[in-house]
DNA sequence: AGCACGCCGACT
DNA sequence: GTCGGCGTGCTC
């Protein structure tokens, strides 16, 4: 069953002293039970707090029953915060330091998180080096994490005529307002609002001590239904003769004949009487263009119609669908599907490795299919990018209400919604993104990890530092549920794996239908550059190509790496470039906010007319992101309509669909976007993709810079030319020679990975070896230094030399006003060495920590870093 | 993460 | 002389 939700709590930690409650008095009266018979029980509880370990407390006896691991209780926590928190374990062994304080309360009946989770939570805390109540933090719904708020009420006993004390302006305004209402509350931030100040404190306490105000902890559930408002003719009117009576004392009000009539015609209460208990939405009355929302009401009012409330799921139970989507699978697919399944028998893990655009999908959904008949969960990862209304509606047209939708853009309840439907069953399939491995399944059958090379499923900041992929592998691990991995590009870790024999290999290298692979040409920036043809950052091979497609009414793709307008200004006069306040970066400038931006803090500052440093009026724009791209598009072609996708044009929660369905519906012909247009989306119509500056991906101080920059290329790449068509996609280059784009071209996995293997051998990089990345964070760059020298001495003390790289400043070496150091880790993949390691590098640490001049350094662990 | 207790600067 | 700043430590 489905956790319920309530609705309002409210604990006093302050009791108002006139009610002291009378019950003290010793009755000692116990049930039949005696005391000998008492079980005491202890409950571990992982809190919603970063904090290393689980906190004991006791069960009143009388709740003994009510104990559920995996359900929330709540507690007391410190001398004033009360939370809710998961009960990880129960047991009988009263803590030996200290006094275990009661459960004040237990919220659920069922658990809100499965066993299967709990273990599977532990390990991502050991794993990832967190603690228990991050990952409890990370995968909560937070609609499903309580937590008390203080809030002031008059004292029961204050009568402000006898109130001996005087009270002040301030104190006046507080009461007042108060006592406005029988039984008011205030929050304190709502006082702080009230008073105009934000050092209320003193206010508050001042009134506590004069025993006019008492202060509570008021904690509520922020999961709220949602309820729908509905109508329905009054019963006495479900009559033959009432209701003809009915019209006619209404026959000279035709508005409000109008709605009756409509009601009548969806609701056939001639036909059948119980029709009218269900009634009808009340905005389908109200929001109808030829009806009068007040003659409605005006229904209402009279007792002819009556308002009722529904509590409804926000993912209603759609009829299924008449004509579920059937679809033939290709030969190739049928053969590639069947292989998994063969390979499922004897492996746990297996690659799908198929040229983009092969049809991937319509054999994951068979898969699917195949895993739910056999009655388990099937849980659908896809990069957040990816997870498009396009997919959507396509998996919903199979699997109709079955199927769960995990988003990072829907609201707390609709997430609440979708975690209670995993627990209930309704939702046997999900689809989500990196968050939905925390749902609590716990009968899987099936993960598919799509698009598994995916950065975007490795989570940085906050803590947990995740990686979804390998959460899945393990999760599938406890439940005995097969993982189907799937990529055009895998990562170098996951192929190595099929190589080892550890994972099945099912491989697809034709593209669904007769679509071939797009002809890749890369054009010299450099020498064009020399010959004085460039116009602005196009070569005139990429401008011409744009202009033939257009002409021929095919649509483009060009992909930029970098948003906003300018990396960076520069004061012709001077050489000022403006730089972020927070951060060791130039300030990007945006044209269209007219803005100077950090993409690191958020920062922002207007445009300068002038340089402040010297007046002068001769602000150069530098280097160029989207926005520039877009923007000269539109000068060159004024013809074309383009639209740009990144990360600004895509803040506002419809506008990256309504982008997309733009460009489907062919609106618009020219996307300019970052990574965005590179992942997963899949437009009949492109027959161009230019990557503008492909120097600037394959350039990176990174041991994955290449496999990143391949991956990138070849994905934009698979971008063009489908259902068909075959397509062309410009690099521009000032290197042509570039090992890696000899691979791209020939669309050639297998040698880019051959090549890579090899680096990734010699110089001891993953899969060979497992890195761990740490980062020391400090607002004092020199203390920062002496912080990173002593965590690295220490870390070489118990790892060995050859294992510690660094201390290293990285190329970006303040951001938010933190100086940042970096040291890496490399160690041996073998399960025993990796524990025993990262035990070492917490002492090491601790050692740090301890220190007392390094107090306020803040110390990162990032394990498996993208 | 909060929040409380504890030690140093600018003020009624 | 105090009020209040935030630095450090604890929470079952």
């Amino acid at each position: 069953m489905a956790p319920v939700a309530r609705s309002i709590r409210v604990i006093f930690t302050v009791r108002p002293t006139v009610f002291f409650p009378l019950s003290l008095s010793f009755d000692f009266v116990l049930p039949e039970a005696t005391a000998t018979d008492r079980i005491t029980l202890f409950v571990d509880v992982i809190l919603p707090l970063p904090l290393p370990k689980l906190y004991t407390y006791r069960v009143p006896y009388e709740m003994n029953d009510e104990v559920v691991i995996g359900g929330r209780v709540i507690v007391q926590f410190g001398a004033k915060k009360t939370l809710s928190c998961i009960v990880a374990a129960v047991h009988e062994t009263p803590p030996k330091q200290y006094q275990a304080k009661y459960i004040l309360e237990f919220i659920d009946d069922a658990p809100v998180v499965t066993q299967p989770q709990l273990k599977l939570f532990r390990w991502m805390a050991d794993y990832y080096m967190c603690t228990l109540g991050e990952v409890i933090n990370a995968a909560l719904p937070s609609a499903l994490k309580l937590s008390s708020e203080s809030r002031i009420q008059l004292h029961p006993a204050f009568v402000a005529e006898e109130n001996p004390y005087p009270l002040s302006e301030q104190e006046e305004r507080i009461v007042s307002i108060l006592a406005s209402e029988d039984g008011k509350s205030l929050t304190f931030t709502e006082v702080g609002d009230l008073l105009g100040i934000s050092s209320f404190h003193k206010v508050i306490k001042s009134l506590i001590q004069k025993d006019v105000i008492f202060l509570f902890e008021h904690l509520a559930d922020k999961y709220t239904p949602k309820v729908v408002k509905k109508v329905h003719l009054a019963h006495h009117f479900v009559e033959e003769g009432v209701l003809e009576e009915l019209f006619q004392k209404l026959a000279s009000k035709p508005k409000q004949l109008d709605v009756l009539m409509r009601y009548l015609q969806r609701v056939p209460v001639y036909q059948n009487i119980h029709a009218n208990h269900k009634g009808l939405e009340k905005a389908y009355l109200t929001s109808s263009p030829h009806l009068s929302p007040s003659a409605v009401n005006t229904l209402i009012k009279n007792g002819v119609l009556e308002q009722f409330d529904v509590i409804v799921s926000r993912f209603p139970l759609e009829d299924e669908p008449e004509a579920k989507l059937h679809f033939a699978l290709s030969e190739a697919q049928t053969a590639a599907r069947d292989e998994v399944l063969n390979l499922f028998g004897e492996k746990d893990i297996v690659l799908l490795h198929g040229v983009t655009g092969a049809g991937k999908t319509e054999i994951y959904i068979d898969l699917i299919r195949k895993a739910l008949e056999g009655g388990g969960q099937v849980l659908y990862l896809l990069p957040e990018i990816a997870l498009t209304a396009q997919i959507v509606t396509r998996l919903m047209r199979v699997f109709g209400s079955r199927l769960g939708v995990y988003h990072s853009k829907f609201s707390d309840n609709e997430r609440v919604e979708v975690w209670n439907g995993v627990l209930s069953g309704r939702f046997q399939v999900v689809v989500g993104v990196r968050s939905a491995v925390f749902l609590p399944f716990d009968n899987l059958a099936l993960i598919i990890v799509d698009e598994e090379h995916e950065s975007s499923y490795k989570q940085y900041e906050p803590a947990p530092r995740y990686n979804a992929r390998e959460v899945a592998l393990m999760m599938a691990n406890y439940q005995g549920a097969k993982t189907l991995l799937g990529s055009a590009t895998p990562a170098v870790e996951t192929y190595y794996q099929t190589r080892a024999g550890r994972y099945g290999l099912v491989t697809l290298t034709k593209r669904f239908g007769e679509a071939g692979l797009p002809e890749i040409e890369l054009v010299d920036t450099r020498k064009s550059r020399e010959a004085k043809k460039m116009h602005n950052h196009f070569t005139p091979e990429l401008l011409t190509e744009i202009e033939t497609k257009l002409s021929l009414k095919e649509q483009v793709i060009l992909f930029q790496n970098r948003r906003g307008y300018s990396p960076f200004i520069n004061c012709l006069d001077c050489g000022w470039i403006p730089k972020c306040k927070n951060c060791a970066v130039s300030l990007s400038y945006h044209k269209h906010s007219h803005e100077l931006r950090c993409h690191y803090c958020g920062y922002a500052d207007r445009m300068p007319v002038e340089c402040p440093a010297c007046g002068s009026r001769n602000l150069k724009t530098v280097g160029f992101g989207t926005e520039k791209i877009e923007d000269d598009l539109k000068i060159m072609l004024p013809a074309a309509n383009v639209q740009r996708m990144d990360l600004d044009t895509t803040r506002a929660k419809n506008s990256y669909q309504q982008i997309i369905s733009d460009f489907e519906k062919q609106t618009t012909n020219v996307l300019v976007g970052t990574q965005m247009v590179t992942k997963g989306l899949d437009f009949a119509n492109v027959s161009l993709v230019g990557i503008i500056n492909a120097d600037s991906i394959i350039h990176y101080p990174d041991f994955r810079a290449h496999e990143r920059a391949f991956q990138m290329f070849v994905q934009v790449s698979g971008r063009a030319g489908r259902k068909g068509k075959k397509g062309k996609v410009i690099i521009q280059t000032a290197d042509p020679q570039q090992v890696i784009f000899d691979k791209v071209i020939r669309n050639d996995y297998l040698e880019f990975y051959d090549y890579e293997i090899t680096q990734r051998r010699e110089y001891g990089f993953p899969p060979f070896m497992r890195v761990i990345r740490m980062t020391v964070k400090h607002m004092d760059q020199s203390l920062g230094e002496q912080a990173a020298i002593l965590l690295t001495q220490e870390l070489v003390a118990r790892l060995g030399r050859e294992a510690v790289l660094g201390p290293e400043a990285p190329y970006i070496f303040r951001i938010r006003n933190f100086y940042l150091q970096e040291i890496t880790i490399k160690l041996d993949r073998e399960h025993t060495v990796l524990k025993q390691a990262k035990l070492q590098i917490c002492e090491a640490m601790n050692v740090v920590k301890d220190q007392k001049e390094f107090k306020q350094a803040r110390l990162v662990a990032d394990v498996d870093p993208m």
